[in-house]
DNA sequence: ACAAAAGTGTTCGCTTTACACCCATGT
DNA sequence: ACATGGGTGTAAAGCGAACACTTTTGT
C-alpha cells in the first residue's frame, strides 16, 4: 500500500447557555491562512495523544475554558478538499461549558475567544458552519432523552433556568406545570435550602442536578426522557 | 508544526439477519500481521477517496457484498496503540445488507468471507471487538426510532419476519397483536398481492416497505416509533 | 396595594398494554 | 380432522396535554 497523507484534525462545538441565549465559543488564530476568519476552536492531533486528549489540550490552549461535557460529534471527511491546503479529516466533539472565564493563554496562537449567539454567526472558515449544524441538531436531539441541560447552567440554579433553556434550545414553548412535573418525577433534582430574588416577584427555590441518583436511576432502567421536543 | 504520522482507516460493521438470527460480517485475510484472525472489513482510505466511498469500497474488494443502508458509527481513535504497528485511526460505520451472496473478487487479499451470529463470534484482531459493541447498541436504539429493519429483510416480506426480526434483535417479547398495529398504523407498509405458504399453517401476505411514504410523512412531523424497545 | 415571577392539581383524551379466539392452509 | 402459523378487537390503565389561581417577594 502507498503511503498514506491524509492529517488527522479535532474540532470542538462548544455550546454556552447564558440569560436565555445559547453560544458557541469561537476562535480566530493569530498566523496562518485563515487568520482573519472565526473558526471553531480545534487543531492537529499529535502522534502521542488520543482523539479526545487532543480536543482537551487544544481547548485549554485556545480559550483556557472549563468543559463540563464532552461527546464525540461526527468524523467529517467525505470531501477531500475540505482544507484546501492538503488532505485534513477532522474528527468532530460537542462539548458544553459555563460561558463564564475564557482565559487565553498569553503564549497562545489565539487573537481571541469569543462566544457567539447561534442565531448571529459570522461566517465561519473551512466547513465549519456543517459542524454546527451537526452540533445543535445533536444537542436538541439529546436534551429530551439525556439529562444534560445541567451541564450547561450553574451548579445551583432556580427551576426556571432550565425551563427556559429547553425552551430557548428547543425552539419551542412548553408548559411549565407539566415541565416541572416531569422533571421531578425522575426524582434526579436536589432541593437546597437557598432562595435566589431574580429581581422581581417571589424569590425561587435553589436546585442542584444529582448525578450519583442519575446514574443509580440508570441502571435500574428508568431513563429520563422528555417529550415535549 | 511537526509532521504528523497517523494513519486513516474505515472499518464496517455489516449486520445481515436471516432465520431469526443476526449476523455480522467478518473477513480473514491472505497476508499480513493478522492473517490468521478474523477481522471486520475495511483498510487504509486512500488519499484521494472520501471515507464513505473507502468504505464502499473496501466492502467490494473484499466481499463483494450489496449494502442496503449505512451510516457512521464512531471514529476510535483514543487508543495510540490499538495498532501496534503504528498509529491508526478508525471511522466505523454500521451497514445493514442481506445476508445471501458474497462474491469475492478472485484478485481479492480476503481469504475468506463469511457470516457469523453475533452470539458466537470468534475473537478479532485489534479492538474490532469493540467496534462491534458500538454497532450492536447503535442497531438496537435505531431499530426503535427508524424504520431501518426494512433494510434487513427482503423487498418483500411476510409480517412475521418483522416481527421476528424486531424480537431476535432487541432480545425482548414482543406482543404480536400491538407490534403489527403499531407498525401498519405508521401507513408505510404496502400490501402486495401475493402471499408465500411458511411452510405449515396459513399463508401470509408478502408486504413490502414504501419508502417514498416514510419520507413524505416524516416531512409531515410524523415520527416513527416503536415503544417495546 | 400592585406588579412580577414562583409554585401548585385536576380533568380529559389518547396511547400503551394486556389478553384469546377464529382463519386458511398442508398433511 | 388436526396441527401450524396468520390474522384480528376490546377493555383497563397510564401518560401527555390543556388549563388558572394562590403565594411570596420588591417597589
Amino acid at each position: 500500500m502507498k503511503n498514506q497523507n491524509i492529517k488527522v484534525a479535532v474540532d470542538a462545538v462548544v455550546f454556552g447557555y447564558e440569560k436565555e441565549q445559547l453560544f458557541i465559543l469561537l476562535v480566530q488564530k493569530k498566523f496562518g491562512k485563515s487568520s482573519n476568519a472565526w473558526m471553531l476552536p480545534g487543531g492537529m492531533v499529535q502522534d502521542d495523544e488520543g482523539l479526545q486528549t487532543a480536543v482537551n489540550r487544544e481547548l485549554k490552549e485556545e480559550t483556557g475554558i472549563e468543559i463540563n461535557y464532552l461527546e464525540q460529534l461526527y468524523t467529517f471527511g467525505n470531501d477531500i478538499y475540505r482544507d484546501s491546503r492538503t488532505r485534513v479529516i477532522s474528527i468532530t466533539y460537542l462539548a458544553l461549558a459555563n460561558p463564564q472565564k475564557l482565559q487565553l493563554k498569553p503564549s497562545s496562537k489565539i487573537k481571541e475567544a469569543k462566544w457567539f449567539n447561534v442565531n448571529e454567526m459570522p461566517s465561519l472558515a473551512y466547513d465549519h458552519s456543517k459542524f454546527i449544524k451537526k452540533g445543535i441538531e445533536r444537542l436538541k436531539s439529546k436534551l429530551s432523552y439525556q439529562p444534560i441541560g445541567f451541564d450547561l447552567l450553574d451548579d445551583e440554579f432556580p427551576f426556571s433556568h432550565l425551563e427556559n433553556l429547553y425552551k430557548t434550545i428547543l425552539g419551542k414553548e412548553l408548559d411549565r406545570r407539566n415541565f416541572r412535573k416531569k422533571i421531578m418525577s425522575f426524582g434526579i433534582l436536589e432541593e437546597t435550602n437557598k432562595k435566589v430574588s431574580m429581581g422581581s416577584g417571589r424569590p425561587a427555590k435553589l436546585f442542584r442536578f444529582n448525578k450519583q441518583k442519575y446514574r443509580a436511576l440508570e441502571k435500574e432502567g428508568i431513563y429520563f426522557e422528555i417529550k415535549y421536543a
